[in-house]
DNA sequence: CCGGTGTTGTATAACGATGGAAAAGTCAGC
DNA sequence: GCTGACTTTTCCATCGTTATACAACACCGG
């Protein structure tokens, strides 16, 4: 049941290398000889052992890509891009999840699957840059997101501040004037949401009539629709009455939405949303939302083409220094601040 | 960089073996040199290269998952649900998508990742009969979702008529008399949907004022939100004015609830929905989501105990007739039929 | 007809791990 | 001190593939 080479070998009348330099079109192979073996193969129905080719080549054609949470769609549909691509370059693509916890993270920049990948695309949440300096590991690593680290990694992000200060403007634009914004973590302001919120900060600053004190930057404890809720609940019994809410991303935008709703209050009428991923959910949401839409597409491309080609580059592309990669995004306008048409 | 038994045995002092023995945990080695061995490996970073481990032990420690699409969070949950199983008994998952399309699905069901995994969880969606019939591959095959196979694999799967009779009950419990079915598929009504359909025709038999009519069919392209906002769009021209739906998912639901919303109809006041899958959207959409909740934690650990079954548990697991196991769901009552408290 | 050149095929040794058998070491009992 | 029984360690083969080195052969010009 288990055909090898040298099954294939002994029928055909050949030796195994022959038949391996069939499989892997060799040049110097007679055409009878090759067609020979080829109807062998067929026969027997032969296909590689991809194990035993990775044991002897080192490399086993497969790279890791650790997202947070499969559960947040924009974590999904980036890891549907990024399998596509790569499959187009005859890479595997194994997908694992950290839950955004630390130890996790570690484990995976250590390569706890060490020698099974080639190279691993990690989005980072708690990840430290001691973590990252401490690893002891030569597989290529390519970052993916907000986070920004003092490692000699490539790294893929689009410019959260400047799409951060362009939904904030957006609101602004409209002659909103307390801008809430919510999604930052609790305890940690400065870490994950800390470019983003940097641009909401910055389209405030350069607005002369809007609110800008902290009351209105609500912490979550993470990104999920029910901490959106959550949190935007908080925010109104605090009495802050904001006019227009910027959230972290379009799921804590999402939950958000609910809890107006749940409140009696009107959106975009009376509190203005903005999210950030662009996932298909928001497209549909009874009130649709506008957001911000990095370009998935480019970021996965990004991402697996920065890996090959220090993986499949040589020398000199693995020695290169790093670099700062940064695809595209969109504003994308729709009810939840422009209202029904 | 690249430390292997040999270097490690080397340094120690020992045999290769006995490095592995101590890795492997074998029993026969005095604490003096297990510590030994110990230290030198914590010394040099050893850590097994798992293609060779896999290629001499000729497992791979790798199941793969295929379902159709990430992008739909029914499958994205149910994934990460399986990943993180699979990870507490010590399996890897190489999870890969289908795109709901049949080449793919076979090229998947042939295992053209042959001797990378020891075995498949497949989602199928267009898959036939016979190209389960014509499978040249040995490794263990197990089944997931509303396809129904003659093949002997084992097949994890709610009762889907059962449960789309509790949905479409539910509605006319509430005194619903023209409830729509949305979601059948173009040309094959027999097929994807056929259960969901059929336990929403029994439950409309069962119903004497019921309308039952197939103009409540309505088909859909695919099982986006946008099919099922484009579907419920064409039901409502075609003049069928339902004052239910029930929809084969939810993000369909989700699509219909928009289009409802658009065209100026209440949710659940003029019509109510009930989805399937109970997706994290659902339960934030503005209006929540009635829906069917199947138990995704339980198919995800029905569906790798079947498959390890029959990797681990010997001959006699591995040639036992095919089980068809059904884990259990729930109906989810929401606001899109129950309205807001 | 010889030697050089170029093509085609083969034998053998890896890659890094594990399994089984053989060898070496330990220890009690007489 | 020797035997026998048991424990610990080593040696060798092996998984399926590819790389290297080389053998065999044909072809060509001189």
């Amino acid at each position: 049941m288990n055909i090898s080479l040298k099954d294939v070998a002994a029928r055909a009348g050949v030796s195994v290398k022959t038949v391996s330099n069939v499989v892997n079109g060799y040049r110097h192979v007679t055409p009878a000889t090759r067609q020979r073996v080829q109807q062998v193969i067929d026969e027997l129905g032969y296909r590689p052992n991809l194990t035993a080719r990775h044991l002897r080549k080192g490399r086993t054609g497969i790279i890791a890509l650790a997202l947070p949470e499969l559960g947040n769609p924009y974590f999904a549909e980036l890891a549907d891009a990024v399998i596509s691509y790569a499959a187009g370059l005859d890479y595997i693509v194994l997908l694992d999840h950290t839950n955004g916890r630390r130890d996790q993270e570690v484990l995976f920049a250590q390569g706890f699957r060490a020698r099974l990948i080639d190279g691993l695309i990690l989005s980072p949440i708690e990840l430290e840059n001691e973590d990252l300096l401490a690893r002891g590991n030569d597989a290529p690593l390519v970052l993916l997101g907000e986070r920004e680290y003092e490692a000699p990694h490539d790294h893929i992000a689009i410019d959260n501040v400047a799409a951060a200060r362009t939904a904030t403007r957006h609101l602004l634009d409209l002659g909103r004037r307390r801008v809430a914004f919510l999604g930052a973590r609790h305890g940690r302001v400065r870490r994950v949401a800390h470019l983003r919120l940097r641009g909401w900060r910055a389209a405030i600053a350069e607005s002369p009539g809007a609110a800008a004190g902290d009351e209105l930057v609500a912490a979550t404890d993470g990104y999920t629709r029910g901490d959106g809720a959550q949190a935007m609940a908080r925010l109104l019994d605090s009495g802050v009455a904001p006019d227009a809410v910027f959230c972290y991303n379009d799921l804590i935008a999402i939950g958000a939405m609910r809890t107006l709703i749940e409140r009696g209050l009107r959106v975009p009428e009376d509190v203005a949303v903005v999210g950030f991923d662009d996932i298909d959910d928001g497209r549909y949401c009874s009130t649709s939302l506008t957001t911000i839409a990095p370009h998935k597409q480019a970021i996965a491309q990004a991402a697996v083409d920065a890996l090959l080609a220090r993986l499949d580059g040589g020398d000199e592309a693995a020695q290169a220094d790093p670099r700062y990669i940064r695809p595209g995004f969109a504003l994308i306008r729709r009810e939840s601040t422009l209202g029904r048409p």
